[in-house]
DNA sequence: TGCGCGACTGCAATCGTGTGCGGTTATGCT
DNA sequence: AGCATAACCGCACACGATTGCAGTCGCGCA
């Protein structure tokens, strides 16, 4: 049993399949009679009728299909950007088309092949690297698309990203009142856009602030993980640089940190504060609570869809970077340092 | 500027678009002389010829896709098993397609509604309601589809699913161990299997191990989050049943109970012991580190691909479920109970 | 030399839908 | 009454690939 077609209808109503097609299409129904229109979606109804996208989309070269291109779904970071997509997505009519990376190259190359064959009509792209071919290869195609939580230089590309340098202002600022004046910053790999936006504004901060700016303070990371931050955080410490607060580029940075506090017997926030950055799920129910930035990335899928079909309405519009303002959640894990430090 | 196609193929390589097409299938190239076929694969590569994939699936109604259907994808459980799914049908030439239902049977089914008339292969489904028109139709139509995290009663469908008898017996006897008596379980919602199937598993093994076995120590919560895990707890804390020890239907239930021991000023181990389920990430930075059963997420996504793909090829082989097995993780939620409880 | 056979390859139809174009009918206007 | 016009509907083709069928060609064999 093979599902209805248009013909079924047609044939079912006494009409041909194009007066079917146009009454039930609203945009060309005006062109046929009321009544028959009537007749024709009666017919479908009665034998559940369901056109057939990809019928559809081989005439139409339209596929109403949005590729979305993560790194990593486990990564929690992207199911709340993925919801805020589909839900400005689906109501315009369109469907999403999730595919992970790894940040691996080569598997985003054969990835987003697969999208394009597939005729999305238009990509969203959340990896991380900062140089890339891949990405200049769709501009000049002149592929609609539009970056999430990441810039790419020398590439005039619509983007949404947090406001990296409001937040890691705020999180320098907090640790600043609260009397710390060396900080440190475990900075995520500098191949990434984040990475590199987050460090440069920590400098910044650093300095508008007057706090104290040694070079030794910031320490790069290799990957965005816990334990690459605890790698990190080791080095600095035996490195013998004196510091009472981190800035860690990233939550996952941060909670590395924690590991570091227990092998070394340090305690957090009295021997040494931490501020997070992304303000991840359940942060509230670590040890210490984190206080960290937080990050709308709900929103931020928001407005990157919402972008996009701007993109898409309009192809001539300039594109436009759209930033979202973070906001500071403290919670347990900064204090004001040791009377001694 | 449009994609090259089939046409452009074979007229630059001096055939007609058949010969071309099965030069370029490697099922049917036999069919075509061998220095015919290289002269085609050249010249398809030269152009940066892509076989449309609508097209092709018009003609043959074979999609290569899955539907993947799950309640939210900001539910951290839900991401291991997405990419497990995509790790086992990714190598097999299948490509999966997600969609998010919230558990609200109007999306879910208009869900899978898009993507059957998007012609997917097979379904894999994650929702988590327990009676189910929309499952007995699609069986009914014989959609080859495959439960994951769940089963459906009356219904001969494949699935796989965490052991929670096992699992459930594991904690039970790890709290009985320690030598707590009177246990508790905040069970997840009995309209889903897994929470009917775990609480009927407490039961089991409370009187299995001779403890004390009060229907008043198990309260349903009505939703598997924190809010209500915590709101179960508080109930039961009021009711005045005691108890010293408590297994969570899943870890944010057991999260739940953690915000309501700081708002009543108890402390966990101390004053109650806690075991989770599922071992969500990040568990073990929680205060206290929150012992759990840890659940193969990444595995089950995997097995139930493999399940997915074994129907497809053979639809008559009988449905099996497949139970996977979990394991115990110990950390700092449990202890003995106090000398005065 | 003629026939049969195998190896290729081209023709044309098809999947289900959308759409430009032309034909038919009814209506209004002079 | 005759004609222009609008409203409506059907015909046929297109989208890009696959595939059954038939035709061509060369070769071997009697």
């Amino acid at each position: 049993m093979t599902a209805p077609t248009l013909r079924d209808v047609a044939q079912l109503a006494g009409v041909h399949p194009a007066t079917a097609s146009r009454a039930l299409n609203p945009q060309t129904r005006p062109l046929v009679n009321a009544d028959t229109a009537r007749k024709v979606l009666r017919a479908a109804d009665s034998i559940g009728y369901q056109p057939n996208p990809i019928a559809r989309s081989l005439k139409t070269a339209r596929t109403a299909t949005i590729g979305v291109v993560i790194p990593d779904l486990t990564n929690p970071l992207f199911p709340p950007i993925v919801r805020g997509i589909e839900d400005v997505l689906t109501p315009a009519g369109y469907n999403s088309w999730i595919v992970n990376t790894d940040n691996d190259p080569q598997r985003e190359e054969t990835q987003v092949e697969s999208l394009r064959s597939r005729q999305v009509e238009g990509l969203i792209i959340a990896t991380a690297r900062r140089d890339h071919p891949l990405l200049v290869r769709l501009h000049r195609q002149s592929v609609k698309m539009v970056l999430v939580n990441r810039r790419v230089e020398g590439l005039e590309l619509p983007a949404v990203t947090a406001d990296d340098d409001l937040g890691v202002g705020m999180a320098v600022a907090h640790l600043a009142r609260l009397g710390h004046r060396r900080i440190a910053h475990l900075a995520g790999p500098r191949s990434t856009s984040t990475g590199a936006a987050r460090a440069r504004a920590f400098r910044h901060a650093v300095r508008d602030l007057g706090l104290v700016d040694d070079p030794a303070l910031t320490v790069e990371c290799d990957y965005w993980s816990e334990a690459h931050g605890a790698q990190a955080l080791r080095g600095l410490l035996d490195s013998g640089t004196g510091f009472t607060g981190i800035v860690a580029g990233n939550d996952l940075i941060a909670l590395g940190c924690y590991d570091v506090f227990t092998e070394r017997g340090m305690t957090c926030p009295d021997d040494v504060s931490v501020v997070g950055f992304n303000d991840m799920p359940f942060l509230d129910k670590m040890r210490p609570p984190l206080t960290t930035v937080s990050v709308p990335h709900y929103e931020i899928g928001i407005e990157t869809a919402r972008l996009l079909l701007d993109t898409i309405a309009e192809p001539d519009r300039p594109p436009r970077a759209v930033l979202l303002a973070p906001s500071l959640v403290v919670r347990a894990s900064t204090a004001e340092p040791a009377a001694h430090a």
